[in-house]
DNA sequence: TCTGGGGTCCTAGGACCC
DNA sequence: TCTGGGGTCCTAGGACCC
């Protein structure tokens, strides 16, 4: 255990929300949700004004206007999200080389591990918060303490804007009275187990033997909630960790019948899961899919190769059995794919030793529930095609070299259910937020992150797409602004009027405000868009406070 | 108008091997 | 004759996080 408080967490607040309250000064003050703006959409971020009425983040979309009738409502633009993160990763990093980003709007840092001293963590912490409203005009939420799990909790005691440091004498002040549901990892489910135990805080869990919890949660879970309500908890900030999976999934707006339409829904699906897997290494040794019902059940069925491979037909062809094999004949409301045991080396096509020692090797479709017993038992020891091989080779180096991982979804407080998980090998000893240690296998790379969230951009434009069938191909930016590609919140541009942002678009007729962060609060303008054509851009970045008109789009500022 | 989407980790049970 | 482990891999599902 380390004997001073040098974790620092950083927290942004209601950082998609605030992120356009900074870039529409219009919002400013205002109720803002952002999410998803379909009938299926849920709330990723509600601004505080918009929390005042009871909106909260994982929220249904349609349940948080109600709340609160006069909030904007905006798609998410990850691409401005990825800049401020930026931005604000580079502030820590300014400080420590070690930082460990958990999701686009939320980090470790290891003050220990600082060149020099940093000096009193209170300043510090002051300082790392006053530098990133400096640059970004965002307040951020500060907590320092001796581990990852009190300086994560302190960040949430005084939000929005606190900085809370808790020495190590005061821990137990600090953590006994809190509610189980503070400590990371326990949710729901967790805390109704807990709840039939009579615990409530963190001094109920502490009073509750090793084996009580073991016996109740289970080994991992159980041994960590009982180290966490000591305070026990050395779990090293990490800056690299490695991908394990990569996919994608899709809520329809309308409920899929039939096996056709369904098919041709996944081949979309996987569209986007292998862009993904080509960030992510290329090649992929079980494929998984997952199939959600009207009634909102939750099958997922999975594909294991014998060997990795960046086929792209290999792997789609596996995607379908395996939605084949969850079973299409209910209405479908999501489809997933996802792809696990991920490495950049796919396997070539002639494998000596798989055609000439092993006995025949198959990809095995799971068959639980299906009716009729045995499903296709899928060949897999055929050949890799030749003509996939040349997309073998991914520029990575190792099949497992140091890798950030971690997209980050819309943020939301809690969240939601569940799905697959094909286990490999153990990290280490588990730790009480489920990630394991030494090794710590859990620190996504900022940029890996960043990266990631540009590029899903170019997806998010078709993201709420209403309509069943092709989306939105490709990125909508650099293209006119019409009703079919507009979303309330995108960036646009007008030839004389300049940079705006899409109120909404009613036929020919579009809504726009001609403002970003560094201009007053502009009227809405009603424009006819064959008169005055808009086209679709991209975020301009970020803009320090300080900074005059005259600064103009500032480069996205790397890191530190 | 119920309930998104990107992930991580863990567990239980069966197959199979020694 | 019968009985017994441990270990690994795989699958499906659950819990959790942002």
């Amino acid at each position: 255990m380390r004997d001073a408080a040098t974790v620092l967490h950083l927290d942004a607040d209601a950082f998609f929300a605030a992120v356009e309250q900074r870039d529409k000064p219009s919002l400013r003050g205002k109720p803002v949700l952002v999410g998803g703006i379909g009938g299926r959409g849920v709330v990723s971020t509600a601004s505080y004004e918009a929390r005042r009425h009871g909106a909260r983040s994982a929220m249904p979309m349609s349940r948080a206007r109600r709340l609160s009738p006069g909030a904007a409502v905006l798609t998410p633009r990850f691409a401005a999200y990825a800049a401020y993160s930026q931005v604000i990763m580079g502030v820590l990093r300014d400080l420590t080389p070690a930082v460990e980003p958990l999701s686009i709007d939320e980090a470790f840092a290891d003050l220990a591990l600082a060149p020099g001293d940093v000096g009193d963590p209170e300043d510090v912490a002051a300082r790392v918060q006053a530098r990133v409203t400096e640059l970004t005009g965002l307040t951020v939420s500060v907590g320092v303490g001796r581990s990852k799990l009190v300086a994560k909790i302190a960040s949430d005691l005084r939000k929005p804007g606190g900085v809370v440091v808790v020495r190590p004498e005061d821990e137990d002040h600090v953590l006994l009275p809190l509610d189980v549901r503070t400590v990371p990892g326990v949710g729901p489910a967790t805390q109704g187990a807990l709840e039939r135990l009579g615990v409530r805080t963190v001094a109920d869990l502490r009073r509750q033997p090793l084996d009580t919890l073991t016996m109740t949660l289970g080994e991992a879970h159980g041994t960590g909630l009982y180290l966490m309500s000591r305070g026990l908890d050395d779990r090293p900030v990490v800056t690299t960790s490695e991908r394990k999976s990569a996919g994608a999934e899709r809520t329809f707006a309308v409920d899929l019948r039939g096996k056709d339409l369904v098919l041709s829904a996944v081949d979309d699906v996987v569209d986007e899961a292998l862009q993904r897997l080509e960030r992510h290494g290329g090649a992929a040794r079980t494929v998984v899919a997952k199939v959600r019902y009207a009634d909102f059940s939750t099958v997922t069925r999975s594909v294991t190769f014998p060997h990795p491979t960046a086929s792209e037909s290999e792997l789609r062809d596996a995607a379908r059995r395996a939605v084949l094999a969850a079973g299409v004949v209910e209405p479908v409301r999501l489809l997933g794919v996802a792809f696990h045991a991920l490495s950049s080396h796919a396997q070539l096509a002639l494998d000596l030793d798989a055609h000439l020692f092993d006995a025949p090797r198959r990809a095995v479709v799971g068959e639980h529930d299906h009716v009729g017993g045995r499903l296709a038992v899928a060949d897999a020891d055929r050949p890799t095609d030749g003509a996939d091989v040349t997309g073998n080779d991914t520029p990575d180096e190792e099949p497992t070299g140091p890798r950030g991982e971690g997209d980050a979804g819309p943020r939301g407080d809690d969240a939601v259910r569940d799905d697959d998980g094909v286990q490999e090998h153990d990290a280490g000893p588990t730790l009480p937020d489920g990630s394991t240690a030494p090794d710590g296998s859990t620190a996504p790379d900022v940029d890996d992150v960043v990266a990631g969230l540009v590029a899903d951009d170019a997806r998010l434009v078709g993201a709420e797409k209403a309509v069943v069938g092709r989306p939105l191909g490709g990125s909508a930016v650099g293209r006119l602004l019409e009703e079919s590609n507009a979303r309330p919140g995108l960036d646009v541009e007008h030839a004389t009027l300049g940079r705006g942002w899409v109120v909404h678009v009613r036929g020919r007729e579009a809504t726009v405000r001609f403002e970003t962060a560094l201009t007053p609060p502009a009227r809405s303008r009603v424009l006819d868009l064959d008169a005055d054509p808009l086209v679709l851009v991209e975020p301009v970045g970020v803009t320090p406070p300080s900074a005059g008109p005259s600064a103009g789009p500032s480069a996205l500022r790397g890191d530190g």
